[in-house]
RNA sequence: GCCGAAGUGGCGGAACUGGUAGACGCGCUGGACUCAAAAUCCAGUAACAGCAAUGUUGUAGGGGUUCGAUUCCCCUCUUCGGUACCA
């Protein structure tokens, strides 16, 4: 025992381990892809993150190391794995720090993408990093320019389901104007040929605007005064904004929109080929939200205009007992009747001065005003009254609908407040379950519809409607044109010059990439125009034209980005056609739910846009999807009390809190915690100063501990302070986030990916469970002394047992398989028993250990990497093969059989594996126990499942 | 409200097509080593009853199908995610 004190046995020292392969790496250049690899390809992609200021918490990570553990799987199969990683780095948050700092964005960005790569590379990822890109960087904006332009230069021709050439389009309005042609557009008045060629250059670019696939109209915008900015709809939640909480306005503003509504057919259809969670597709669907239905037109009264609707359930028309107009709806001025003009405009002031969130947080509060104007029923001729009401949104369909308070609740609703006729027209009796809007029941009240279900009547009325020209069937999307127009500074400036008459036109190729040019005040004017405005050098040209002083919108760079990767340095195509028919698509992208309808579909857009026009070849970009949870942390909060008497704080230890009265909480830094992540965390004497010094107000408050209030100074050195906790999201402002660097440094970064694969299954959100670390640190050890001992590597070149291969060979199925469906944490699990069981046979033959390496690699790079050379090899382990199951080594002898007599078990025989179904009845009749149970009777039935278990039933 | 996912020990979670529920890890309890602590190792750990063998109850609650249900079907409750006047 004496000689063990000087001779030190060789321990994992991952930090020095880590550097040294982390150089080695990089030196011999493992992880570099080939676009011109024999290989099959195989393209694992991270949602790239934005580098925010605040650095990568130990949340992030999660869907990282899961990528990287199965790219390394799929590299060490033999394929080609391209696993790059990049930074979208455009957006609001660089510029709010800009506006609050003064430091730019560029160089705030950069700072940031540098503190992101040093804290990715701690985490051993196989990122090939000369494949890097930024969104922000002008090599890459280039082609977000570029595509727009295509956008811009393109129209969707519904027919053959295609982007199609915008000259092609002049070529077809030249020949026969636009009346035969279907495609996707804004409303506008149909031409002829001769009309069209004696348009000025001015109005035929306007009418040109109703087609193309890039496009500018004003438009209701999500205006947001705090920011100074339009929003997206998903950048607002509940009215507010998501940044920020800022009330949003409705604004009219001239914008630029992307005609995203074109592929929502195609969109919807092609979520059938690929392999998202069931959930996503059917977010996604929702968002898109087809439906089918008819266009109606009604003749108003008196005024020889008509009034088009879309509907439903053209089914229920006799129960039209009102209609109602959006207020916004441009027949509102022309029919309101004198009479009725003063309550229209009182209503429309109204409706002027709520806000987009007082719209939504009153959303059940029926409101509207009666036009005075009249429409005629189609069918029966009644005359109908026209109301406007906030409930009819003007996008959504024409605008307009009739109301069937029968048969919808919010017609019903409306009908109730306002005294307006309800005609039942569907008999529901049969069906007691139904709901108003289900689609069930008899028709009654309506003539020739009379006594038909309402699917049939959906269709006779359809075609009715169809055959007596009253309008048509017709398909509508929920889905909006995506709305690509910021007023802000860090985005993509627009490639685009207005001319002397306002007609924008694109820059050539050759201008490209248009750099987004320096400036020192990155404030939004006043009057709602962009940053880029003030620059009039650069807004201004010689010629008198000027540019467009709008930027793109963040998810711009992020809907191709996947594409650039492939051939990232490129300069004269956005990646050259035989690198793009390499990689073709992405095989697993990996990253958040949040991204659902956003970056998502935006992506799937944009994608299928270029393989109309041959950039691509695959029409979806992602053929499988694995959305990974979210790591949540815990905060930890003192009760403090105000006494009333004084004015003086008292903090009050949670045991002691009393239900009843009033206390305010204070989040208390998680590093101050003692016993952090127990059921029982506290604060020690220490911690309570510490806590002191973080909140200086609060230095003569009182401490209410089990022995007593002290101040915190005459506090016991022994007092437990007892604190709150509490699941919740890791953020800055609840001081409860866990930096992946300490956890490193403290365990190493293999622990560090064990141990966030260990939490639980991947797509489940879980929290973030300190102590448990422990268990997975305690196993990295185990397996190191597997295979080291005393002074160095102690393998045996001994012939391996017949046990010992079944263990080993047990587990590289477990593991091939578990990784083939993403079941990481029980991966790790597998290979704790794995090593527990090696050990206990004190195994430390090559034959096995050799191929455990080397099937533990994916998940922990370093360790294998060192053990791996320390055993003799000079390649890295992560190009060696990855371990092949032999399973004649898993074949079972004998099979351990329960023997259950009706369901319950009641001993258990053992039997060749091979032994038939009717051999094992036969045995089974004849066990001893059995006979007593039976004792002398013959079972009804006897259940045999082969290598499972055998029931007798009596 | 609607759509979707999920509810299993003190905790995170296993159980792949119905077949001995609670693998693996944390925590806890006891023991070994130690002057002592840490570390490490060994044993135990769903609940109830029992010295024990063992028995009974158990996968949110209720019902059903089955020889057998955490798994399949119906109803109810709870939690989380998405969405919100879409005609």
């Amino acid at each position: 025992s004496y000689l063990l004190y000087f001779c030190p046995l060789m321990e994992f020292k991952s930090s020095e381990v880590e550097s040294k392969w982390r150089l080695f790496w990089e030196q011999n250049q493992i992880y570099k892809v080939s676009n011109n690899s024999s290989k099959q390809k195989y393209y694992v992609l991270d949602m790239f993150p934005y580098p925010s200021g605040s650095g990568l918490h130990v949340g992030h990570p999660l869907g990282y190391i899961a990528s990287d553990i199965f790219s390394r799987y799929k590299r060490m199969q033999g394929f080609e794995v391209l696993h790059p990683m990049g930074f979208d780095s455009f957006g609001l948050p660089a510029e709010q720090y800009a506006i609050q700092t003064g430091i730019h964005p560029s160089l705030s960005t950069a700072r940031n993408i540098n503190r992101y790569r040093e804290q990715l590379d701690n985490l051993g990822f196989s990122f090939d990093w000369s494949r890097q890109v930024s969104t922000s960087d002008p090599s890459f904006y280039k082609w977000t320019q570029w595509i727009f332009i295509q956008l811009f230069h393109h129209w969707y021709d519904q027919d053959r389901s295609q982007a199609r050439p915008i000259d092609e389009l002049i070529r077809i309005f030249d020949t026969q104007g636009n009346a035969g042609i279907n495609a996707a557009h804004s409303p506008g008045p149909p031409f002829t040929a001769s009309a069209w060629q004696n348009f000025s250059e001015k109005s035929k670019s306007d009418i040109l605007m109703n087609y193309r696939l890039a496009y500018r109209k004003e438009a209701f915008v999500n205006w947001c005064e705090a920011l100074g900015t339009v929003l997206a709809n998903d950048e607002i939640k509940d009215g507010v904004s998501e940044r920020g909480g800022h009330p949003v306005e409705r604004k009219p503003m001239t914008q630029w929109f992307l005609r995203i509504t074109a592929y929502a057919e195609r969109l919807l259809n092609d979520l059938n080929t690929v392999d998202f969670s069931e959930s996503m597709k059917i977010m996604q669907s929702n968002w898109i939200g087809r439906s089918t239905g008819a266009q109606l037109f009604f003749e108003l009264h008196g005024f020889g205009k008509k009034l088009e609707i879309y509907t439903t359930r053209a089914d229920t028309i006799f129960g039209a007992s009102f209609m109602v107009l959006a207020p916004e709806h441009e027949l509102v001025s022309k029919i309101t009747t004198p009479a009725q003009q003063a309550s229209i405009s009182t209503y429309l002031q109204f409706v002027n001065t709520r806000s987009e969130r007082d719209r939504m947080s009153e959303a059940k509060e029926v409101t509207g005003a009666f036009t005075g104007a009249f429409a005629i029923n189609p069918f029966n001729g009644k005359k109908i009254p026209v109301w406007i009401a906030e409930y009819v949104l003007k996008d959504y369909g024409t605008g307009a609908i009739m109301a069937v308070p029968a048969d919808d609740a919010r017609d019903m609703a409306f009908a109730k407040k306002f005294d307006l006729p309800i005609i039942d027209i569907i008999d529901k009796s049969m069906y007691p379950g139904a709901t108003i809007e289900d689609k069930l029941g008899r028709m009654i009240n309506s003539e020739f519809l009379n006594g038909l279900e309402v699917p049939e009547a959906i269709e006779l009325i359809s075609g009715k409607i169809e055959a007596m020209g009253l309008g048509k069937k017709q398909i509508n999307f929920k889905m909006r044109d995506a709305n690509y127009s910021r007023q802000r500074y860090w985005g993509e400036p627009f490639p685009i010059v207005y001319n002397l008459d306002g007609v924008p036109q694109t820059l050539p190729l050759e201008e490209l990439p248009l750099i987004l040019p320096e400036l020192d005040d990155f404030k939004p004017s006043a009057n709602g125009k962009a940053p880029l405005s003030k620059l009039s050098s650069w807004v201004n040209l010689s010629n008198g034209f000027t540019r467009e002083t709008d930027t793109m919108p963040g998810f711009a760079g992020s809907s191709w980005y996947f594409l650039r990767y492939m051939d990232p340095g490129n300069e004269r195509e956005l990646a050259s056609p035989s690198a793009i028919e390499y990689w073709k698509d992405v095989d697993l992208y990996v990253g958040g739910t949040e991204h659902a309808v956003g970056h998502l579909l935006y992506s799937r857009f944009w994608h299928k846009f270029l393989y109309d026009l041959g950039y691509t070849f695959t029409p979806e970009p992602y053929k499988r999807l694995l959305n990974q949870g979210k790591i949540q942390g815990i905060s930890e909060s003192v009760f403090l009390q105000k006494e009333k008497e004084n004015g003086s704080y008292i903090f009050v230890s949670k045991p002691l809190k009393q239900e009843d009265s009033e206390f305010i909480t204070l989040h208390v830094p998680i590093e101050y915690i003692k016993d952090y992540g127990s059921t029982m965390p506290y604060l020690d004497k220490s911690g309570i100063s510490q806590f002191l010094d973080f909140m200086p107000d609060y230095r003569e408050a009182l401490f209410r501990t089990e022995q007593g209030d002290f101040t915190s100074k005459e506090l016991p050195a022994d007092s437990k302070f007892y604190t709150h906790s509490e699941l919740a999201k890791m953020s800055k402002s609840l001081y409860n986030v866990i930096n992946p660097d300490a956890v490193v440094a403290e365990y190493g970064a293999d622990c560090f990916r064990l141990f966030e694969m260990f939490l639980g299954p991947l797509e489940q959100s879980k929290p973030w469970d300190t102590r448990s670390i422990d268990g997975v640190g305690k196993f990295v050890r185990r397996f190191w002394s597997l295979f080291v001992q005393d002074s160095g590597i102690h393998c045996s070149a001994e012939q391996a047992s017949a046990e010992e291969l079944k263990i080993l060979h047990k587990c590289i199925k477990r593991v091939t398989e578990d990784l083939e469906r993403f079941s990481f944490n029980t991966c790790v699990s597998q290979f704790m028993i794995t090593s527990n069981e090696l050990k206990g046979l004190s195994c430390n033959k090559k034959e096995i250990l050799e191929p455990l390496l080397r099937l533990l690699a994916p998940f922990a790079p370093f360790l294998t990497e060192e053990l791996w050379h320390m055993m003799g090899n000079h390649q890295s382990i992560h190009l060696a093969g990855f371990p092949v199951v032999d399973n004649q080594y898993l074949i079972e002898r004998i099979i351990t059989y329960p023997i259950c007599i009706n369901g319950k078990k009641r001993g258990t025989a053992d039997y060749p594996a091979d032994a038939d179904v009717p051999a094992l009845e036969a045995l089974t009749l004849n066990l001893d126990f059995v006979q007593k149970w039976l004792d002398g009777s013959v079972p009804k039935k006897v259940v045999v499942v082969p290598g499972k278990m055998i029931n007798l039933v009596l």
